[in-house]
Order: structure tokens, then C-alpha cells, then sequence
DNA sequence: TTAATCAAGGTCAAAGAAAGTCAAAGTCAA
DNA sequence: TTGACTTTGACTTTCTTTGACCTTGATTAA
């Protein structure tokens, strides 16, 4: 494994159950033995609004970070989320939205699969680049609604 | 035998017994002398869907490829359907077969509606023709394949 | 009170580390 | 001898890691 999952992993760890903590960076970046800034990359690659988590932090002596899960009520996320795609997705895009719905249990993990098939590269290899993720985010949105029918 | 045989024949005994593996493409190909886009060769001919394979990968430092197997001998009716399908399906050629699956209970409603919601013609208006056909052909048995995977 | 200093965290771009693509060239069996 | 399959390598894309430099807030000395 790499060392930006590692991190991502140590910093869910410390969150456990609850919504909320605060860590030093240089900190965390010794006790990890890597350079501060790769805490950055981490936490502005896994730990994203889409994923449903906010960053806040203070600079100067004394100064942290802040990790804060946000918990919206099930119709507001589902909401949020269709709302919140545009004409064009990545794959990636996809996953951090499914990380999120599955977190808030909208969705399970057999769901989550069939979503993630659907949309999977894989399937649109054949595709001139600007259709792929056009035809991936309408595959999301329609299939997002179909589970929101039940 | 050619280089393809020999590599796919060390893949499947890497795979073993179990269900899943990940290998990192360069050092594989290191080990075997060969070029490192050869294993895509192989990949993509010969663990396919039709065979039963589904293939995964993550770039950058620390990726990796990850091949999944699905139970061949469990499944041989999802496995038929899968190889009659071919490259190219409508959406009526998928409402057929998901009936047929329905019939069997080797699906459920939930999964057909989100099959069909995934395939709908409604998310292809923007491709030009010969493409629809193609995709629509890949993601169904890319969901199927996954459905049989549990 | 203010200026200097220290103690955080932030930004960005370059380098590195994988895997993917594609087309040209080679091989081989029908 | 041709068409399908294979092999190769140059080039591309994506994700990660690193480090030099920047900004902000708190503390302290004059």
C-alpha cells in the first residue's frame, strides 16, 4: 500500500466513531515520516466534500486541523448528491460519491458494485474522450433515482 | 507455446484457488522478459468477461491490477447469457434477457431496474451510432458478471 | 504598543512511479 | 498469402511524493 492510503487510513482510524478531530500536521507528518504538505495531498484528495467530510484549519502557534464527517439526514444527501452532478463524471468522481452514500448507508455494498460496473472505464474504452464521461454521469444519475424509487 | 499462453497460464496459477489477485504490471512483466504492455494484451484477450473475469487497476505510485474470478461452475446459466451477447445489444436484446433471468431467480426486480436504468437509451443520445450498441454490450456483462460474484 | 520572532499550516510545481494506448512489425496456420 | 493473433516500444495519462517558498497567528522584547 501507499503511503496516501496509509495516512487516509490512520486519520479514519482516529476519527472512529466520532464525527470530529483535530490534528497537528507536523505532527502527524513525524509520526509518519513523511513531509508535512503530503498531509495536504491527503486530505485534499480522499477527504473531500464528496466524500462528506469538511477540513477546516488555523495557521500560527498553536494552529491545527480540523476533520469534521458531516452527517446529513438520507433525503437531503441522496438530493445533494444528484443534484450535485453536472453533465460530466469520472470514474473517480463516482467512487468518492459512493464512499460518501454507503458511509450514510443509502445505499449497500451490492448496490454500490452494480454502480460501479455500470460506470467502470472499462466499458467505455471504445468511446472518443469527450463521451465517456458524459454518458458515465447520466448512467449515475439515472441509476441513483432508480434506487431512490423504492 | 507463445510468450500470451505462458503469461496467462502464470496469472491463473497466481490466482490459484482464490477468487482475486493483484499484481503490479512492470514487475511481472520484469519476471517473465517481457515488454510491460504485453500483460495488457493479455489481459484484454484472454480474462474477459466472457470468461469470467473482471480487471481493475489503480495508476500512479503504489498502483497496481487487480483480476477478480467469479465462480465458473455456479453460474453456468449467467455465464451463457453473458456469451451469447456478443459486442454489440440493444435495449431491447437486454430487457429479453433480463426476463429471462427473472424467470429463473437468478436476478431480482431491484437488480433489473437498476440494470435497465444503467443501459437505457436515455443515456446514450449523445453518442453517434455505432457506439451505443458497443457500451450498452460491455456494462451488461460487466453488472452481470458482478452480480455473480457473491 | 509595536516590531521582531517563532510556530504553525498552505501552495505549487517538479520529479517519480505506476499503468494505459496505439500502431507498426512480426508470426503462423489455413 | 492472407488474415488473425502476437510482440514490441514510443508516447500518454494518472496518481503520488518531495521540497522550496509563502501566509497567518501568537508570543515576546524593546
Amino acid at each position: 500500500m501507499n503511503l496516501s492510503n496509509a495516512i487516509a487510513q490512520m486519520i479514519t482510524e482516529m476519527l472512529g466513531e466520532s464525527s470530529e478531530i483535530e490534528i497537528q500536521r507536523n505532527i502527524l507528518a513525524q509520526n509518519l515520516g513523511c513531509v508535512p504538505s503530503q498531509i495536504n495531498y491527503v486530505l485534499s484528495s480522499r477527504f473531500t466534500p464528496e466524500r462528506g467530510y469538511m477540513v477546516e484549519s488555523r495557521r500560527g502557534g498553536g494552529g491545527c486541523i480540523r476533520i469534521v464527517r458531516i452527517n446529513y439526514d438520507k433525503d437531503t444527501l441522496l438530493m445533494k448528491v444528484i443534484n450535485s452532478v453536472g453533465d460530466e463524471m469520472s470514474e473517480s468522481a463516482v467512487r468518492s460519491h459512493l464512499a460518501n452514500l454507503l458511509q450514510h448507508s443509502l445505499i449497500n455494498e451490492a448496490q454500490a458494485a452494480l454502480i460501479l460496473a455500470a460506470v467502470s472505464e472499462s466499458n467505455f474504452r471504445v468511446l472518443p474522450s469527450p463521451f465517456e464521461d458524459i454518458v458515465r454521469a447520466s448512467i449515475f444519475k439515472k441509476m441513483l433515482l432508480t434506487l431512490a424509487m423504492d
